[in-house]
DNA sequence: AGTGTTTACGGCGACCGTAAATATG
DNA sequence: CATATTTACGGTCGCCGTAAACACT
């Protein structure tokens, strides 16, 4: 589990489409797909259902939603934990 | 900044020695005082002062240290959320 | 000399992007 | 056939570990 699978996590989850969170992750589809099959692979759970839309999450999907938000939201406060040299 | 790099922190600064927070790590030391170093340099702050008997935290990795361990907690929570199938 | 960290370097594994394949309406 | 995800595949980049180098007492 890697912080920038989180990320590519919240964004299909919040897009709806792996195309969609590609672009806005500057990335192409396969490999946001990848990391999402991978994330689901080492949690033993399927976190989206594929429909022929996109993707919608899945009820562990829902439950993971809020804790990947705090892991992302932690890193933030660390980063900016440093920013206050001036 | 990843989670790897994370645990990598807080375990030199728990020893006080690359070398021992290698072994507790399973990695040989290389491969962790470059990942610190990567870390350092990533956040634009020095994390350790090197002293002749390792490594021994800074006022800002004191500071980081408490946002570190948010981060690696919080990705635990987010790891057994899934756990509770059973 | 002995304890510690860091750099060089060869080799393996992870990951990206293009393109092809698969699935559904 | 249009839109979506996924798999194949070639190439690059990162990272590991051994060994050597460096710093301090």
């Amino acid at each position: 589990m890697s912080l920038r699978q989180l990320e590519y996590f919240v964004a299909v989850a919040e897009e709806g489409h792996v195309g969609r969170a590609a672009r806005r992750c500057y990335v192409s589809q396969p490999p946001m797909s990848r990391q999402i099959r991978a994330l689901e692979d080492e949690l033993g759970a399927s976190l989206f259902d594929r429909i022929p839309q996109g993707m919608k999450l899945s009820a562990a999907g829902q439950r993971f939603m809020g804790y990947a938000r705090d892991v992302l939201a932690a890193a933030d406060r660390a980063r900016e934990a440093l920013r206050e040299d001036d």
